[in-house]
DNA sequence: TATATTTGTTAACACTGTTATTAAATTTAA
DNA sequence: TTAAATTTAATAACAGTGTTAACAAATATA
């Protein structure tokens, strides 16, 4: 009796395939140019069946919001796992956000509202709050075995993202494509600025 | 004989006229919820005349792009005139910054793309520069009366600005309306991190 | 086999930006 | 003053968009 079994499963491989066709669409043309009627098309259904596994399109991007939260978490983690030091975890967690940014720039823009309606409250996805969590506590570490103990963390956390925003999407809204190496010496002088201050003072 | 004097202030006027009806539009309901028809309502006049006065509705944004870097780069003049010393100018340009993005918040949200689709190459609108060049001449005379004055002063601007939109941006993202007063401990943060670094090294 | 239930399609609604065609008003020329 | 030229505006349409009501077909249950 494995039917109900196939049954969810058969409802899970179309659900991906909505997505898969979306992704591809915006790899192709961009967020702006995503349509359900495009999608529809691309898997060779009607329209209204994507309604019936999305709720709306604000949902289709909604998980693609949450997939580009998770996919950056992965690689901060991933990258601070490689050094031990906090600074040297900032630092190197810094140049993976960049990396990130522009090498999955679909998703970056998505995530922060550049060019097309944001989810609002943003700040309520676990994933989103799943990377703030590894940025905290990386910078909790930091202000532990720094001078001054009575650091307020979550001042410093939300500074570090955005010193880190500002600088990717000012990047991207004045350049197309991935900018040149040279412009990482804007990062690596604003983060170092930025860790100086937080180990220090 | 000023028939075609007169004609040419109409024209001007229908040109404001449409640009007043889609400002009351976006502070009404935001820049997703402009368009042309509503605008063609509210001016009870057809739809294509519109399109006697603007190519086209990107047209229409633009203009009011322009207008923001101008407000804006008026603004920083103002307060830069207020003090002597750079250093409390680029920080009294900072706060001035951030009570710009969120006293005029559309037009912050166009200028910088936030949530709707940004005029692509900004960096080339006149006003942009315009305001580009009010913080750099600010930073060059920082980094004139700093310990080194070798300091690259367009990375430093460029620091400087991608620090201000992103404490901006990621308070904008976050949070409706205005963000508490207490927020602007963040910017003071940052910023003046920045100020020590720029002018004590 | 007959009845439910799920699944998918067609067609429409209410929008959007943009434009070709046509009519009206106005200005210029005779 | 009348006739031609020009400007100005409106109607109606095209090609899109997200979303949904109504209906038909396939499948599962009784």
């Amino acid at each position: 009796m494995g039917i109900i079994e196939r049954k969810q499963r058969q409802k899970e491989e179309f659900r991906a395939s909505i997505l898969e066709a979306a992704w591809v669409q915006v790899l192709s043309d961009g967020w702006q140019s995503l349509s359900i009627r495009k999608i529809a098309d691309a898997i060779e259904y009607s329209i209204p069946v994507i309604y019936n596994h999305f709720e709306n399109k604000d949902a289709i991007l909604l998980e693609f919001t949450k997939e580009g939260f998770q996919k950056l978490a992965d690689t901060l983690l991933e990258v601070k796992g490689r050094y031990n030091n906090p600074s040297e975890q900032l630092e190197a967690m810094a140049h993976a956000y960049w990396d990130f940014a522009f090498d999955q720039k679909e998703y970056y823009q998505l995530m922060f509202g550049l060019g097309i309606p944001a989810c609002e409250r943003v700040n309520q996805i676990s994933e989103m709050k799943c990377m703030s969590n590894i940025m905290i506590s990386t910078i909790q570490e930091a202000i532990s075995s720094s001078k001054n103990q009575n650091t307020d963390y979550f001042l410093k956390y939300h500074t570090y993202l955005s010193i880190l925003h500002g600088l990717v999407s000012i990047q991207m809204i004045q350049k197309e494509g991935k900018p040149d190496p040279e412009k990482k010496m804007i990062l690596q002088d604003a983060i170092s600025g930025f860790i100086t201050a937080l180990v220090k003072n």
